[in-house]
DNA sequence: TTTTGTGCAAATTGTTTGCAACACG
DNA sequence: CGTGTTGCAAACAATTTGCACAAAA
């Protein structure tokens, strides 16, 4: 007997599924919309409109920054990308599937600490408490002083 | 007899203290930077460098977008003005003496709570504890939503 | 062959900087 | 009167938009 099968919300983050996903809706998978997955794909971390458009260091061939920004939107009403602002400076991209995770960005040495979504539950929870606001880490994440800034 | 002196670390927020503030490094109190300080004196929330520069709402005549940037810059080194980012959008600045305040910003209606920077030391506790991370919220706060977008 | 998507240039927004004229102390 | 300041224009950084042409499906 085979498992059931259901339907994933997002579907798993390889380039196959990414091209469904775009196929349903009837948007095409160009050679500058693979360029940008692939470059979000090598990435070990959130990148910029701008490193992506330059080649993300080598992993893809550069592509034009109004396009790159365009593919980004696009890919991320679908659910596939999503983005965030760590301080000053361009916004950050990442895939959507991959990252369960928030970051804490330390605004005096730009180090990123990334921190599973459920680890901030509890921080939300307190806020959610004491004012009845409902913090979304996700795109705007805590700023501050990483460790190693603190303690100095 | 009279109380013993104590020098304030950062003077009450009155124009003669900040002249004071002033002079005392050389700098001077031109018209133009009397208007940053006045708008900011009259102002009940963190106004934006092009909402003074444009007269804050007819409290002070209009000057110099870029001269209001400079000023602010200056009283803000001072340590008479600070600025905190607020989601998307302008740089907004208020009168450091007179805000022990962070806010929390809704993404959806711009609402903005302010709440008591004591109040939010349990957060800022708990991101210690889990993360050893000293969060910052006066410069880049906590943004989401408001109790009324969050309940809908 | 029909749309969707691309590359390029130009417009927008927020902020900084160069510079000659100006004004506070 | 001298140095801090101003106003204006131009430079910048991040992002968006208009358009004629190119290319997936």
């Amino acid at each position: 007997m085979s498992v059931p099968h259901l339907t994933p919300v997002v579907e798993a983050p390889t380039a196959a599924a990414a091209a469904r996903t775009l196929r349903r809706r009837g948007l095409r998978l160009s050679a500058a919309r693979r360029v940008v997955l692939t470059a979000l794909f090598a990435a070990d971390r959130p990148l910029s409109a701008e490193e992506i458009a330059a080649g993300a260091g080598g992993a893809v061939p550069p592509s034009d920054l109004a396009s790159v920004y365009r593919n980004l939107e696009t890919l991320e009403a679908l659910g596939l990308v999503r983005h965030m602002h760590l301080g000053h400076g361009p916004g950050r991209y990442v895939l959507a599937a991959r990252e369960a995770r928030d970051y804490l960005a330390c605004e005096r040495c730009g180090e990123l600490l990334a921190a599973d979504a459920d680890d901030l539950e509890p921080v939300r929870a307190l806020v959610r408490e004491a004012f009845g606001f409902e913090a979304r880490f996700g795109h705007f994440p805590i700023v501050g002083l990483c460790p190693a800034c603190a303690g100095s």
